[in-house]
RNA sequence: GGAGAGGUGGCAGAGUGGUCGAAUGCGCCUGACUCGAAAUCAGGUGUGCCGCAAGGUACCGGGGGUUCGAAUCCCUCCCUCUCCGCCA
C-alpha cells in the first residue's frame, strides 16, 4: 500500500511512477474514493461529537428530569441517524481500501525503463560459461537421472510437479540446504524455522492476497495457505508491532519447502527441476532503517552472490527494469545461474527493496529517536537460495565423462564425497 | 476433541451502564537536589484517522447486537492458560 497522503497531495508523481512499471491504474477512482470516504467520515464524526456531547450533559441530569427526557428523545433521533450514516461510512472505507490495494509500489529513480523482460539490464556476470562445462547435457537427459530424481513416481503420488529426490539425488537437496543455512548465518542472518501455512492476513499483507490466490495452495475447511515463499510467514513476523530503533536492522534467514500452482507454465520452463510445485528455498529477509534501505539491498545481493561463487556456477546478476519489476517491488535484482546443459539461465533468487509498502500493509514500524515519532520500516528480501534450479546447475555443469557429478568444493563438507553417482 | 478460567496501556493490575483513553504500582523520559550517582520530590509518558488549523473522532482480543450512552450487558468468532482425552 502507498502512502494515502502521497496520493492524494501528488496524484501526478503517483501516475508516472506507475507508469514507468507500465500498469494500468485508474488512479481517478482512487482519489475519487478517498475524497468519498472522508466526506462521510467528517460527517459522522460530526454527529458523534454531537452525541458525545449530550451524553456527557445527561449523565449529570436526573433520570427522570424533563431536562433529561427532552435530552433523551432528541438524541434517539440523532443515535439513528449516526446508525445509518456509518453504514454508508463503512461501505465507503472499505471502497476505498480496495481501491488503495490496487496500487503498485513505486519503482525507485534508478530503476531503467522497460515494458519486457528483454529491456532487463544485465547488470554484471561472473564465472566461465565455456570451459565451465565441457560434458554439459541438460538435467533431465543424463543417463539415470530418473533413478534419483522420480518425476513418474511422484505424479503418482501426489502430482505433476511434485517429484521424489531419492538416494544421492535427496542427499544433494540437503547439502545445499544445510550449506545455505550455515553461510547466511555466517552472514549476519539469525535463523528461524517457520510455520509452512499462513492466514489470510498475512497473505495479504504482503501482497499474495487479494490478487494472486490463485497461485497458491488452499486448505479447507480451515483457509490457510501453504507458503509460496517464506517470506511470507518471516515478513509477518513483525505484523502490527514497533521495533526497537536500536535493533535495526534485522536479518533472518529461514528455509522451507515453497509451494506453488504456477498455473499456465508450460513448455521448456517446466521440464525437469525448471519449476515445480513444491521446491526447497532459504529465504533471507531484512527489516531495516528507511535511511539505509538501498544500501542494505546491495548488502543483501552480495551476500546471495557469495552463496554462488563458493559454489563455482557461473552466474548474472539483473536489474529489473520498470515493466518487469513486481507489484510491490521498488528495486529488483535477479540472480540467474547458467545451466551448461539447457544453455540457459535459470533464475535462482530475487532481491528486492520494497521501501515501506509491505511495512504499510502490516504495520510494521519503528519509534525514532530522532522525531520521536514512529515510522515504519522498509523491508528487503531475497533468496538465498533455491534448491532445485541450483541443484540443476550443478549436475550440468559437473557432470564429467564417467557419468558422474563433481560436487563443488564449499558443498563437500556436507555431501560426505566429492562425487554424486547416478547409479545408487 | 471434552471441561473450566481468562484476554484492559511497555509490564503488573483496578474498573461490571454515564464527565473512563481508562485508577494505582512498576518501568521509561524531563526537571530539582547532588561533585556525580542512588534515594527523594515535581512534571510528563499508548496508537491511529480526519482537519490548513483550532479541534474532532476512534481504539479495553476480532466482529455483530441492545441502549440516548458500552471496557462494563447479550450473541458470535479467535486466542491464551489449567485439567482430561488422543497423538508424532
Amino acid at each position: 500500500m502507498l502512502d494515502p497522503k502521497l496520493i492524494r497531495e501528488t496524484p501526478d508523481l503517483v501516475r508516472a511512477a506507475i507508469a514507468k512499471k507500465h500498469l494500468k491504474v485508474d488512479l481517478d477512482s482512487v482519489l475519487g474514493a478517498d475524497a468519498a470516504w472522508r466526506a462521510h467520515l467528517q460527517e459522522v464524526e460530526h454527529l458523534r461529537s454531537v452525541q458525545k456531547a449530550a451524553n456527557a450533559a445527561m449523565a449529570t441530569l436526573p433520570k427522570g428530569s424533563p431536562e433529561f427526557v427532552a435530552k433523551l428523545s432528541e438524541m434517539k433521533a440523532v443515535s439513528s441517524q449516526i446508525k445509518e450514516k456509518d453504514a454508508g461510512l463503512k461501505a465507503a472505507e472499505e471502497a476505498c481500501r480496495e481501491a488503495m490495494l490496487t496500487l503498485p509500489n513505486l519503482p525507485h529513480a534508478s530503476v531503467p525503463e522497460g515494458a519486457t523482460p528483454e529491456q532487463n539490464v544485465v547488470y554484471s556476470t561472473h564465472g566461465d560459461l565455456v570451459s565451465v562445462s565441457p560434458h554439459a547435457v541438460a538435467h533431465w537427459d543424463i543417463p539415470g537421472f530418473a533413478r534419483l530424481y522420480d518425476f513418474e513416481r511422484g505424479s503418482k503420488v501426489t502430482g505433476a510437479g511434485f517429484p521424489f529426490f531419492i538416494g544421492d539425488g535427496a542427499r544433494l537437496v540437503r547439502s545445499l540446504i544445510n550449506f545455505f543455512l550455515d553461510e547466511d548465518a555466517k552472514a549476519g542472518y539469525r535463523e528461524v524455522s517457520p510455520p509452512i501455512f499462513i492466514n489470510a492476513a498475512s497473505a495479504t499483507a504482503t501482497g499474495q492476497l487479494p490478487d494472486k490466490e490463485g497461485q497458491m495452495y488452499e486448505t479447507t475447511p480451515d483457509r490457510l495457505f501453504a507458503v509460496p515463499t517464506a517470506e511470507v510467514p518471516l515478513t509477518n513476523f513483525f505484523r502490527d508491532e514497533i521495533l526497537d530503533e536500536a535493533s535495526l536492522p534485522v536479518l533472518r534467514c529461514a528455509y522451507t519447502p515453497c509451494f506453488r500452482r504456477e498455473a499456465g507454465s508450460y513448455g521448456k520452463d517446466v521440464r525437469g527441476l525448471n519449476r515445480l510445485h513444491q521446491f526447497d528455498k532459504v529465504e533471507l529477509l531484512k527489516w531495516v532503517h528507511p535511511s539505509r534501505s538501498y544500501e542494505e539491498l546491495d548488502a543483501l545481493r552480495n551476500d546471495v552472490e557469495g552463496l554462488l561463487r563458493k559454489l563455482e556456477i557461473p552466474y548474472r546478476v539483473l536489474l529489473m527494469c520498470g515493466g518487469d519489476l513486481g507489484f510491490a517491488q521498488s528495486k529488483k535484482y535477479d540472480l540467474e545461474v547458467w545451466a551448461g546443459g539447457q544453455k540457459r539461465w535459470l533464475e535462482v533468487s530475487s532481491c528486492s527493496n520494497f521501501e515501506a509498502f509491505q511495512a504499510r500493509r502490516a504495520q510494521i514500524r519503528f519509534r525514532s529517536k530522532e522525531s520521536g515519532k514512529t515510522e515504519l520500516v522498509h523491508t528487503l528480501n531475497g533468496s538465498g537460495l533455491a534448491v532445485p534450479r541450483v541443484l540443476a546447475a550443478i549436475l550440468e555443469n559437473n557432470l564429467e565423462s564417467d557419468g558422474r557429478v563433481r560436487i563443488p568444493e564449499a558443498l563437500v563438507p556436507y555431501f560426505g564425497k566429492p562425487h554424486l553417482s547416478f547409479a545408487g
